[in-house]
DNA sequence: GGATTCCATGAATAGGTATGTGGTCTGGTC
DNA sequence: GACCAGACCACATACCTATTCATGGAATCC
């Protein structure tokens, strides 16, 4: 809470030899010895920290970074914060941290943000960037998102291949005998990609997409899974039905795997289920989500790699993983 | 980008007249509507928004909120933060994150963040405060936390009733017919809180408490569930087994689920199961756990209430409620 | 017409830090 | 005894905004 200034008065010296010693510069001006060991005492003793805002007006590094995120409520998402903030914390950085409402761009939150100048923005989780204000996409300012990545040029993106991804969904599941498919979703943009991405990797196999068993409900998240499972199990004609369910997160998968084993259905017996993001509890349901990959880690320290770097850059996308669990079993003979 | 100065010289008038304009104390100053319109007009054009350092600089307030969070994968947690976020972003405030490794203090992140001054601090979750560093808790800044109530004078509390809540759990368990307990958790503060609570109300209705059977694992969250699960089984004396469990929380409910149902015990049919915080998978996992609701929303309702309110400010302590589900029933026949 | 009031705006300042420039000692050199 | 070189430090400034005080012109009044 002590000023330069005030350490300064205590010590008998100028405020700029206190700027020197605690910026560590005091060698280089030929500072005496003693003062800077009587500075180092009194700044110590009086809890002296830097005045950010201080810093920020000399146009310095602010070390500040803007993240917004879709929702705090998911588990991927926040693996991904928290290893952001490992790394951010490791750089000296702080996070300054906005939630989307509803997953929505939002001028007024983006603003706010700004106003504290951060050097560089994180966007954590699919976003319609569409939507944005120009004015926040258009500055030459760092915005690197983490996740599915979304077609706009002006945002380096740092994400798994969804396409990979959706691939390796579909010949799992076709491998297991599985023809016929469903895909459960809400009404993110997340799920939107996957879903389009696994039509495509459906249409590349050469199977037809039953269009309605594509359920993208206007429910988010667990409910959205749950909603589906009712989509699913109020169909009347039980012949067109699926063998295998792709839900594009492990969130709806959890609630689809709820409504529907209420049902009295049985998930790997009567329905394969698979999903999205890996997330720590896909692994301790029971039965457990056979489900893509996300290398959380690798995703966030990437993403302040690029931030600290200063080069080029460009985006990436990480290689997708498939973990086969139990969800997911051949498909009873038609 | 641009500063009130660059608008002044563009509008061809003093840096103070742009000043009270966006300021919106233009009709106080009795400003010519022309001039008015000119500069809202310019700074619109330039995309004007004021720069927080200055007014950090002059005193002013922040409009920031330091939140310090045991851990963003707690669902409980994150389920706070968001709606923390919520509030903060009505009432202006931007939330300056850090998250704790391991959920301990760490002198270098808190002073990060005080360097960036802001108005008060929210710590989410429980975090062992006699570890902390004084200089952090002696200053009167207004320090609120988030979760089960660590009793230390220095900071202010919202959150849940620990005693009555293990009362409810303990109630609605021996109501069953459970009269052999064992408690499951982690090493973390929250953990061990609500052990000795439900140790406590345990011997207020006087049942001993098997001591062995109370086990804090070292291990964290989910990992701490299985662990436990495995600490269970691997007693030789099954007559000495407990018909009920408690977790410390839902994580280490759902992975203790997972890790006794891998041994072929059902839950509730052998064992009942009850925890803490009902997180939204609480309610979907197979069976849903019985567990003790927290009012997420009053909470961080509650705290943001606190921060920006003037007067007197004391702890609050919420009811707890029990939302009884399928992890618990009668206890078998001894 | 000189004094008074109002109206619209300008100038100056504080706040904390980093940095370029100028200044004051001490001790040594011819 | 005048001069010089280091060694050590102080002064001044910029950054951006809100605010206090001051200024200038125009209109009003007696």
């Amino acid at each position: 809470m002590a000023s330069q200034m005030e350490i300064a008065r205590l010590a008998n010296v100028s405020q700029s030899v206190v700027s020197r010693i605690l910026g560590g510069r005091a060698k280089e001006f030929g500072i005496a010895d003693e003062t800077i060991a009587r500075v180092r005492q009194i700044a110590d003793a009086v809890n002296y920290q830097p005045n950010q805002a201080a810093h920020m007006l000399l146009g310095r590094k602010t070390k500040l970074i803007g993240v917004i995120i879709r929702s705090f409520e998911d588990p991927f998402l926040a693996a991904v914060l928290d290893e952001l903030n490992r790394r951010a914390l490791q750089a000296g950085y702080a996070l300054l941290v906005v939630g989307l409402e509803h997953g929505e761009f939002n001028a007024t939150e983006i603003r706010l943000l700004e106003s504290y100048r951060p050097e560089a923005f994180v966007v954590v989780g699919s976003v319609d960037f569409s939507r944005w204000d120009e004015s926040f996409l258009r500055r030459e300012r760092t915005i690197i998102q983490i996740g599915s990545p979304v077609a706009d040029p002006r945002v380096i993106t740092c994400g798994t291949d969804e396409a990979a991804a959706a691939r390796l969904i579909v010949q799992h599941l076709a491998a297991l005998g599985h023809r016929s498919f469903g895909i459960v979703g809400d009404a993110t943009t997340p799920s939107r990609l996957r879903a389009n991405a696994l039509k495509d990797a459906l249409r590349e196999r050469g199977f037809s997409v039953a269009l309605p068993y594509a359920y993208l409900s206007e429910a988010l998240a667990t409910a959205a899974g749950a909603d589906g499972a009712k989509y699913f199990l109020h169909d009347a004609d039980r012949a067109h039905w699926p063998t295998a369910i792709v839900a594009t997160g492990d969130l709806i998968a959890l609630s689809f795997l709820r409504g529907i084993g209420d049902a009295g259905l049985e998930v790997p017996r009567d329905l394969s289920l698979a999903s999205y993001n890996d997330i720590e509890l896909a692994a301790l349901s029971r039965p457990s989500l056979t489900t893509i990959h996300q290398p959380v880690r690798r995703l966030a320290a990437t993403a302040m790699e690029m931030i600290t770097a200063t080069g080029e850059r460009a985006s990436i996308l990480l290689p997708p993983e498939l973990r086969v669990r139990e969800s997911t079993a051949a498909a009873i003979a038609g």
